[in-house]
DNA sequence: TGCCGGACCTTCTAGACAGCATGTC
DNA sequence: CTAGAAGGTCCGGCA
């Protein structure tokens, strides 16, 4: 099938020919055969890199009305944008939290690209233009599976579609277990490949030796170290038992160092920030830069790094880069990580050493990718990583043009060979499992509901919710309970009345409270803690910028930092001393521990405002530069909630509006 | 007395979406 | 209930 078959424009033919597109991959025409071009209804769950993002475009330009690409990153929305802006005689706009393009002139776009949060709050301020859509593209909708996002995507999805029955529903997923029950939810075509572009394999390595699936096998030195190491294990006997093999650490320095000796680049994700740094500052040593020949142009990215700023993170990264490194990670600051996804891409870095942010991000494929660990610290231990985030880590493998084969590498040892094969190479990845059933959850879309005027009852709320995945799934019988708690709950938190017109007869109200709550984008919880804050500062004889950041900073919307062992007794003595200005009596807070916490963030956020250097934070506080970034902007869109709270119920706290200019 | 090595203890752990008005090029 | 790496501390042995 080519694509001058298709009911294409000719300028948009010339333009995917000029790119080198003129046939299409199998999965590719599967979604065509399935009906994309014709206003069908898709679920396609492919790899990565096989071409979805030509499905969405067949489907956005096939529509014969606005369209709208829904995506989970800012930085994936990003690309997309610029993508689709290159095809001839499209007007794309974008739509997300830090990018400007405000609300009514998104209205005259052929296409906008938008986060999921971004359409559901788009929906709950009223746009007009989510009314006007021909079509609908859901980049990554196995997410609906993730705890906190999840149910905003599913809701968000069940409401447009709810709203405008004649929305040609698109959606795009990763290779997961049951593609199959998403394209009931939609009523859609379900279009199921593994193919990819460039062929992928996948092996366990055990100390050098490599067993790919496709039967083939690596071999690769280890460095020498570990020798020594297992004279040393003979001495003490039994101790340990001879399976323990080369450290696995070693083991991905020299798959990283073959690779690279082969032309070819690498990524090598670990476990944490710190062993990425780590793992990077090892391989530093390895003169990759010299083996690619790319000495100028590793030297000219880590002075683009330099250029962001003089933290030790950007010095550590900048020594990577010149020598041919680097590291990857959400402590890093936007900067940072652009130059080098930026760097890696133009091959002008072997290696990146990075934690899973770099699996589901912005595209950079490389020759061979190195899993060194499959285990993580996470709620109940240390547990496994969900294949799918494995398989994904995997799928970065093999550049289409570049590489003649991707190749996956999970390092493990002589005990855990068989549970990672096992896992991961043989095992299929997780079924996707609705979290809307979440009480949070449900609040705060029961609120949206609510506060949007779509129900005023809970059988409409109900049927609001129909629409959803987990009801497809569970039936919309199973939210009935929980949706009267949530409903109880948020008529508690004074975001919902009841207003009463008979004996059983009554509707459900969004407060003034609720309202502007659910507008402002905030979750209910955190709503009621501003209002109670924003009280409790007024009745203060003394509320300070600090006391404005102790109240944001207190809700679930603020992300909490780490509270070392170390620090606590220093942060204890510092909300002592400022009692004065907190709103919070110290011998209240039922979460002491996370209450210190938010003092700790405040106090980061009012020293920030007080002028001191990300340097300076980052150092005494422990944080990543990134980390106080997205505090910051964290902290902008709470302060502006706070404010908009204090005008609904009438208080005004100037220490907010200072702190808010001020950031 | 001073240095070094090792046993033992302590610390720490992935990621990232949202509002809005005003100023600037 | 479940881990494991890195860095710090303290003690003992040795010159």
């Amino acid at each position: 099938m080519r694509v001058r078959d298709l009911p294409l424009s000719s300028s948009v033919v010339d333009h995917f020919a000029e790119r080198g597109v003129r046939e299409l991959y199998p999965p590719q025409r599967a979604a065509v055969e399935a009906g994309v071009c014709g206003g069908a209804d898709v679920v396609a769950a492919v790899p990565t890199a096989s071409g979805k993002t030509f499905v969405a475009q067949l489907a956005l330009l096939t529509a014969g009305g606005p369209g709208l690409y829904v995506c989970p990153l800012r930085a994936l929305a990003r690309e997309k944008y610029e993508t689709f802006a290159a095809l001839p005689g499209v007007d794309v706009g974008i739509s997300t939290g830090d990018f400007d393009a405000t609300g009514e002139e998104l209205a005259g776009n052929d296409v906008v690209v938008a986060t999921s949060e971004k359409v559901d709050s788009a929906i709950r301020n009223g746009a007009s233009w989510v009314d006007e859509l021909a079509c609908v593209v859901v980049d990554e909708v196995h997410l609906l599976g993730a705890k906190r996002r999840g149910p905003t995507l599913e809701v968000t999805l069940a409401t447009l579609r709810r709203r405008n029955p004649d929305l040609q529903t698109v959606a795009l997923s990763a290779t997961v277990d049951n593609p199959d029950a998403i394209a009931d939810w939609l009523d859609a075509a379900l279009v199921e490949s593994d193919w990819r572009p460039v062929e992928l394999r996948t092996g366990v390595a055990v100390g050098g030796d490599v067993a790919f699936d496709d039967g083939t096998s690596l071999s690769v030195d280890v460095a020498s170290a570990d020798e020594a190491a297992r004279d040393d294990d003979e001495e003490v006997g039994v101790e340990k038992n001879e399976a323990d093999g080369p450290d696995a650490t070693e083991v991905t320095a020299a798959l990283v160092a073959d690779a690279v000796a082969d032309g070819g680049q690498c990524l090598a994700f670990v476990r944490s920030r710190r062993e990425a740094v780590d793992l990077a500052e090892r391989l530093a040593d390895e003169g990759l830069a010299e083996k690619l020949g790319i000495e100028d142009a590793a030297a000219a990215a880590a002075d683009e790094a330099t250029d962001v700023d003089g933290t030790l993170t950007g010095r550590q990264l900048a020594d990577c880069l010149r020598a041919g490194v680097a590291f990857h990670h959400a402590g890093l600051r936007s900067g940072h990580r652009s130059v080098v996804e930026s760097a890696f891409r133009d091959r002008d870095v072997a290696c990146i050493c990075a934690t899973p942010t770099l699996a589901a991000g912005v595209n950079v494929p490389a020759r061979r990718v190195v899993v060194r660990d499959q285990r993580r610290y996470g709620e109940a231990g240390m547990e496994w990583i969900p294949t799918l985030e494995v398989h994904q880590m995997c799928g970065r493998a093999g550049r289409p043009g570049l590489d003649p084969h991707g190749e996956a590498v999970l390092v493990a040892d002589a005990d855990t060979r068989a549970a990672v094969h096992e896992r991961y190479v043989e095992g299929e990845p997780e079924a996707v499992e609705s979290q809307l059933a979440d009480p949070g959850a449900l609040r705060t879309h029961v609120l949206a509901a609510v506060a949007t005027g779509f129900a005023a009852t809970e059988t409409e709320i109900l049927d609001v919710f129909e629409g959803t995945f987990y009801a497809r799934e569970t039936g919309a019988g199973g939210l009935a309970d929980a949706v009267a708690v949530a409903v109880d709950d948020l008529v508690a938190a004074g975001m919902v009345a009841r207003e009463t017109g008979g004996v059983e007869d009554y509707r459900l109200v969004a407060t003034a409270v609720g309202e502007t709550t659910s507008k402002q984008y905030v979750r209910p919880e955190t709503g009621e803690r501003i209002v109670a804050g924003l009280r409790a500062a007024a009745g203060l004889s003394d509320a300070t910028t600090l006391t404005a950041f102790e109240v944001i900073c207190d809700t679930p919307d603020m992300q909490d930092t780490y509270l070392g062992n170390a620090e606590r007794a220093d942060v204890y003595r510092f909300a002592r001393t400022n009692s004065a200005h907190l709103t919070t009596d110290m011998t209240e807070p039922d979460d002491f521990e996370g209450w210190l916490e938010s003092v700790k963030t405040a106090r980061i956020l009012d020293e920030w405002i007080g002028g001191a250097t990300v340097e300076d934070l980052v150092e005494r506080y422990r944080i990543g530069p990134g980390d106080l970034d997205s505090r910051v902007e964290r902290a902008e869109w709470l302060l502006s909630a706070a404010e908009a709270l204090g005008e609904t119920i009438g208080v005004r706290v100037p220490a907010v509006s200072r702190a808010r200019s001020r950031l």
